[in-house]
DNA sequence: TTGTATGCGTTATCAC
DNA sequence: GTGATAACGCATACAA
């Protein structure tokens, strides 16, 4: 059943069937609905491919994650999917998984299907082809997002972040507050802006709290639980242990909390932990972990909501949009052996 | 930059081009390079909406899950995925949030767009519309397979689904070997088929270990946890409460446990938990809980393939696959005052 | 082995 | 207001 058979049972042209689809331009009333009950008799359902092919244009957004096991990738495709839908649009996902040559050859397979735009949060931040690539989809019309991450030559590009270096910054001071002075960090891979502006933060609340900055207190891990594991039995091995580690993300701050368990410790007790992002499953079995916390799905939205922008009115000029972080305190900033100031 | 340039340039005809892009048929190795060559140079990328239209079916597959939230699902969606990419499929995903309603218009939506099959975890599991929908996608050509629930009438169906009547059984004889015999189980959505099936081998382990069914012991929630932890303090208020409670998913165990450790209670301690599903942020924080595990990602790779093998072939005969459950032991089959027979 | 011509289901540009 | 008809980019039956 297409729009020729629904002309031809209505006794109209398909220029006319079509502007009852599209209800658009000018049509007498009498014909539209008379145009709308074949439709609906015949159980008619327009053909998108056709669509998109005619309109040069589908509506389809690519949503690009490295890590869909990572909770906070769902709570951000949530929201992104919340706003598409509202708005007929469907969503295309693809997992990279931080692997920057699988991400550059989903881009191009994106390229085959004619997406009104990208989000993505890249695994080749700094993969000279992804940047063109992406680039290259802004210039020819095709909407870029970058959530999360920055990115090398995506200047042009729209962006929505968190304040990381804010975020940081807030935890890390928390933990002075609380009487820290050997504080250390698990961050992730370095070339990550959010990873790089976590560490500006952690540096700057050191350094205006007159704390020197140990380079043996910042461990580089990758986004990871198990490296992190590694990364926290390494801080924990030194003759000078730090009392208090902040985690770069939500599974980073697992593999910590495992390597102390692991070890007969616990955090809040022995060690203080903060973690980044919040971690759902832990408030339901009581266990204590303060954490920065960020909206992945406001950013999702806001993500969407700058799409959509784009795609409505040629609107050129790019946005970049920060979400706000907020420091959660559960008891696990603190420690046994160290005394608030 | 289309076939038609690219023939130009290359000096043959479009249909030429074509059969050099779906490397078919016949093409002198000489004019395929010359043809290759010219591609390349030109960067060109074929349309797939094009190729959809023309072709009728397009290489995207359809997949809709009733909870984002839950890490089933995504547990799932990722084997669904590694199994498409591989094969150049990609994935469009929806979230009906168990939306009988929604769900229905979701199906609507993706009449539009030409996909290639549909992997469903119905929410409306007996809504009649959502029944007649599926079974019509599956007689005009396009396959679907059910994943993790039957639906009333979708019976010429394919089906991958995992042996909830088994794995609740092996539970509840656990509980039983460890000296339990006041059982409770907090089931889900009644309507819902793996609940059901649940619920059925919890039946038979108490029958054929001569324990008295009691209906005070079977709390039914809506797979979420809040319901569950509102199951968990009605058990838990009885005048003889339960000392063993299987659980009917991962987010009801987590309100389950959230009673517990509100309460003062430990799992494994005063009350004995065996949750469905396993939940792996729990293995990382030392809390060992006892859980039914099946394989979400082998049901998801399961699913895809069985929808390539009908893409491929038109493979009628419809398949049924059963996923084996194990019971993972950690400690929280246990309860105190409950000593093993 | 290669080319021509038609169809896939829409939208859009003209006319009328 | 409405109707022909040419795109849109590709696949393919049929010719050559």
């Amino acid at each position: 059943m297409n729009i020729k058979e629904i002309a031809y049972l209505a006794g109209v042209s398909v220029a006319t069937v079509s502007r009852v689809i599209n209800n658009s331009d000018s049509v007498k009333p009498a014909t539209r609905e008379r145009v709308q009950k074949v439709m609906q008799e015949n159980n008619y359902i327009p053909s998108a491919t056709a669509r998109d092919l005619s309109f040069q244009r589908s509506e389809v957004v690519a949503v690009v994650v490295p890590d869909l096991k990572n909770p906070f990738f769902y709570g951000l495709i949530e929201g992104i999917t919340r706003v598409a839908e509202k708005n007929h649009y469907q969503v295309l996902i693809f997992n990279t998984n931080e692997d920057a040559d699988k991400e550059y050859q989903v881009l191009q397979a994106i390229r085959e299907r004619n997406v009104a735009g990208i989000l993505i949060t890249a695994a080749g931040v700094r993969d000279k082809r992804t940047g063109a690539l992406l680039a290259e989809y802004q210039q020819s019309g095709t909407p870029v997002v970058l959530v999360d991450r920055f990115i090398e030559g995506g200047d042009g590009l729209d962006t929505v972040m968190a304040d990381n270096e804010s975020g940081s910054y807030k935890a890390i001071c928390e933990l002075i507050r609380q009487g820290h002075e050997r504080i250390a960090i698990i961050a992730g891979e370095k070339t990550l802006s959010p990873v790089y502006e976590r560490e500006l933060g952690y540096r700057r609340a050191l350094s205006e709290n007159g704390i020197k900055i140990r380079e043996m207190y910042i461990a580089y891990g990758n986004q990871m639980a198990d490296k992190s594991y590694s990364c926290m039995k390494k801080l924990m091995s030194l003759s000078k242990p730090p009392t208090a580690v902040f985690c770069g993300n939500n599974l980073m701050s697992l593999g910590a909390l495992r390597y102390l368990i692991e070890n007969g410790m616990a955090a809040g007790e022995d060690v203080a932990i903060i973690g980044f992002d919040d971690i759902d499953v832990l408030n339901h079995v009581g266990i204590p972990l303060s954490v920065v916390d960020r909206s992945e799905k406001e950013m999702g939205r806001k993500a969407m909501e700058i799409l959509l922008r784009h795609l409505k009115k040629t609107d050129t000029t790019s946005t970049h949009i920060s979400v706000p972080t907020r420091l959660i305190l559960r008891g696990s900033e603190k420690a046994r052996n160290v005394k608030p100031k």
